[in-house]
DNA sequence: CTCCAGATTGACTGGTCAGTCAATGTGAGG
DNA sequence: CCTCACATTGACTGACCAGTCAATCTGGAG
């Protein structure tokens, strides 16, 4: 057999490897941890990380671009419903947020590791980020031409605040500055789409273009 | 003299190196680099650089701290002037934008390096950081009192999202996927604070607490 | 001019760690 | 039982680089 088809019984050494990883990035960071940290964490010997992965940097690779294709494939699936705007955001939230609930080391690596890593990682895997901000940003054009949404907002602009603003909850509770209990969880995911959609003002006194 | 004192005519070497360090890290990024890229630029010797500072760390330490305490003094000085919350928003928007315009190198590196950096410096710095987002959440509790925003989005989580939408759009700046214009910088301003503040919707149905 | 404290220099060291590799284990097919 | 391909092992190496330090410079005070 092959890396890729793991026999019932016998465990999957490559995807151990991967998900100690997770672990270990998450609680030391990709740059201060070893290599052979990874090894430890899975049980296996050091030499074969290095049988499954041309080096560390590509075991990090692999984890974002699993993860990310997923993202993209359930925007690109909420997209595609039928609803209005604002409830195909919220899809988009759930979603992100519920990737962070249920693994919330994967998601913390990402972030701090690729997402925002401007001079390494986040410049190697600009485009599959970007993807991101444009299936977000198609929501928000779809809501712009049939009028539910403001014109006067640049539709890649809209899609930037919004992602900025899940973003920065899941770094807040990355950080542990925001609660994380499974009711915070949901009720973000509303909070931010109301914040993001029907704004935080409660009266509307006329809005400029 | 001393370090802090630097004669008219006399370089002060120390600035020299925090400058340089700028530059360097925001190239190539704190882990990518060495001291002695650092030293080269500033056209001093590598010894040099740990007579003024202790370690490589202590040089983003020191670049951070300067440059957040005057972002930090900014937003308490905008929340203590009488305005309305979103002429307070714009203000602080509008400062954190400029703050970019003015020197991106500076900013990219604060931004990659520490306010996202959960594992390193983010970690040590999170106090400050914090501050930053209390000194938001304040205005917007101001309003939420007064009235004139929403009661139904807690004001420290309307914080997050509003910072966390500028800190995105920096980030496309710095990934370049956003257009880098003193136009585009100041159309930003306003548009991030009539996302936020006003929302994205056109009509307004009711909004859910 | 002399002295001294602080500024400046850059060669060197010690430790760290990513990646290599030769040896060994294992199990499926013949 | 044998063979072979692939999995697994972990000691080792070579490069890299943060931080040290002894030597040298500089400029003001006396």
């Amino acid at each position: 057999m092959t890396a890729s088809a793991a026999k019932p019984g016998a465990v999957d050494k490559r995807r151990l490897i991967l998900d100690a990883a997770v672990s270990v990035f998450a609680r030391r960071g990709f740059h201060h941890c070893r290599v052979s940290d990874v090894a430890d964490e899975a049980g296996v010997a050091y030499g074969l990380v290095y049988h499954y992965f041309r080096s560390k940097e590509e075991i990090l690779n692999t984890l974002f671009l699993e993860r990310w294709q997923i993202m993209l494939d359930a925007i690109g699936e909420i997209d595609a419903r039928d609803l209005p705007a604002r409830e195909k955001l919220y899809g988009v939230a759930s979603f992100i947020v519920d990737s962070y609930r249920h693994d919330p080391d994967l998601m913390k690596v990402i972030i701090v590791e690729v997402t925002r890593a401007a001079n390494s990682f986040g410049a190697i895997h600009i485009d599959k980020i970007r993807e991101a901000y444009i299936g977000i940003a198609g929501i928000v054009e779809t809501a712009r031409a049939e009028g539910s949404f403001k014109s006067g907002i640049p539709a890649d602009f809209a899609a930037m605040c919004f992602y900025g603003a899940i973003e920065q909850l899941l770094t807040g509770w990355i950080f542990e500055v925001l609660p994380k209990t499974d009711e915070e969880y949901e009720r973000a995911k509303g909070l931010v789409v109301e914040a993001i959609c029907g704004g935080l003002e409660s009266a509307h006194n006329g809005t400029s273009a």
